[in-house]
RNA sequence: GCUCCCUUCGUCUAGUGGUUAGGACGUCGGCCUCUCACGCCGGUAACAGGGGUUCGAAUCCCCUAGGGAGCGCCA
């Protein structure tokens, strides 16, 4: 049998991380074990779906690179099956239909509370004949006694009483089947295999089981994920800031440092942090994953990222980060190649928005010296080795401008005042930076070139004559 | 309220009866060094509490506490 697994999102929001694990984890599992990986859209809830959710979901999972094999598939366009799985439950007497006004519902379940009880619908209309051209919902009939066990791929065996479950309704008046039928009837005729879901969804699974034998259909195997919680320890919510996938593009996350962070986050193999997809597909082990909920540390995230971005291809990452330069109001045509700039900055930067800023003086002049460095390196003790420096570089041909030749000229500097490398370097690098931290220094003067380079310096000079004259 | 689920450093986790309770992020200290990063080395820090079972419990059982989910004509 081939494993089939499927990943079904409500449309009514964008994708967001815990829904993103979620996807993952089953598509992992499928492709751990060879089988396919279905998307299918649970749309049926047509007061609350969209058509930019449905897009918002469809650009992270893209995003993400999480390929599936079939679908997207639409719940709403399946509305005639399920009816007809509903009709057939109500031929063979394993659904009926239920009249009982909103009033008397609400008044049962008030009076359950009060008796402490597990509030539930009572089965009032099991026995009786609701007349089906009046306004009515279809219930299903759940056995009354006996024991359902979900046997969960991360939790074990979790047994449940009938006696706990009530009667769902599984078609609302207005003719539309509800979620609890739609999933299990999709899920059989999609032939999903495993079930990998978040674990808000055990209380629903002992119920599903029961329709899916009444129905005469293959229980699929059970994984409930746990939960992700915010920083805080809190639910997930939107005053967490960042929770849709598309906002961490946008902040210059990479694809696949999320995946591997989220891929952490309930599951691990031995001491390893890195994983590639490829790993991941390799040696994901379900069983493996953590029954507890996880709370979402975005410095680890920022770890992962960093990392990525340090190792992965240069002219890759400079195709991500032109647009984060065109925020800046860069365009990185203007200056040095976009790569170069990315293999001197990125092992320096935690996202592609952070890389944009601190490599913005490859491209334009900052607009003041950053304050505390400018006090500490522009002071008048470097005016002479910055005149020295400028001297030379103006003497330098454009075709000597190269690493090896301008750290030379930074060397001799040094050397003639008898001072330390750092009296020169820091110095210079306030100048042709505007703050005290940047790439090697002949690496730094390679992006700024030769014409802003000396710009820069008198802009310096400019700026120490003034201290003096204030002195 | 009822039913179900969960509980190892601040965070993510390893651990399945015998470990100095390991790793990672963060944090702190150091090395490297022209700065900042990267990298490397080291420190800090945890078995929720209480009972059992056992020669021996983070590991097995029970209770308590805390957290979460569900109890919809939402999914």
């Amino acid at each position: 049998m081939t494993v089939r697994t499927r990943f079904a999102p409500s449309p009514t929001g964008y994708l967001h991380v815990g829904g993103a694990r979620t996807a993952l984890f089953s598509y992992l599992f499928a492709r751990r074990h060879g089988g396919q990986f279905v998307l299918r859209i649970e749309d049926t809830d047509l007061e609350r779906s969209t058509e930019e959710s449905v897009n918002a979901i469809l650009e992270g999972m893209t995003w993400l690179g999480l390929e599936y094999d079939e679908g997207p598939f639409y719940q709403t366009q399946r509305f005639d099956r399920y009816n007809q799985v509903i009709d057939e439950l109500l031929d063979k007497g394993l659904a009926y239909r239920c009249d009982c006004p909103k009033e008397r519902l609400e008044k049962l379940r008030e009076d359950q509370m009060a008796r402490k009880v597990k509030p539930r619908y009572d089965g009032c209309c099991r026995t009786r004949q609701v007349d089906p051209d009046k306004p009515h919902v279809i219930r299903f009939k759940n056995p009354a006694d006996g024991v359902v066990v979900v046997d969960d791929m991360i939790r074990g065996r979790m047994p449940f009483n009938n006696a706990e479950l009530d009667d769902l309704i599984i078609r609302r008046s207005d003719g539309s089947p509800t979620y609890n039928l739609t999933v299990v009837v999709d899920d059989a005729d999609m032939g999903i295999t495993h079930v990998i879901r978040g674990d808000d969804h055990i209380n629903n699974t002992p119920r599903q089981i029961n329709i899916l034998r009444a129905l005469g259909r293959d229980v699929p195997q059970y994984a409930h994920v746990p939960m992700i919680l915010g920083d805080d320890g809190a639910r997930l919510s939107k005053r967490h800031g960042a929770v849709g996938v598309m906002s961490y593009r946008d902040q210059g996350y990479l694809p696949e440092a999320l995946l591997n962070y989220l891929v952490r986050l309930g599951w691990s193999h031995g001491d390893q942090e890195i994983f590639s997809l490829e790993e991941m597909v390799e040696l994901f082990d379900i069983g493996a994953v953590n029954k507890a909920a996880s709370a979402f540390n975005t410095d680890k995230l920022d770890w992962l990222n960093q990392h990525y971005l340090h190792h992965a291809e240069p002219s890759r990452i400079a195709r991500l980060l032109s647009p984060h330069m065109g925020r800046l109001g860069i365009d990185p045509s203007t200056g040095p190649e976009l790569a170069e700039v990315v293999k001197a900055q990125a092992a320096r930067a935690k996202t592609l928005a952070e890389l944009a800023e601190i490599s913005a003086f490859c491209y334009q002049d900052f607009e003041a010296f950053d304050e505390t460095s400018a006090k500490k390196h522009l002071r008048p003790v470097a005016r002479e080795a910055l005149e020295r420096l400028r001297a030379a570089f103006e003497m330098m041909a454009y075709e000597d401008w190269n690493p090896d030749d301008l750290k030379r000229v930074v060397e001799r500097v040094s050397e003639e005042l008898e001072v330390k490398m750092g009296k020169v370097a820091q110095p210079l690098r306030v100048a042709i930076v505007g703050r005290a931290a940047s790439p090697g220094i002949e690496e730094t003067l390679m992006l700024v070139g030769k014409e802003a380079t000396l710009r820069r310096i008198d802009k310096a000079l400019a700026y120490i004559a003034e201290r003096e004259s204030a002195a």
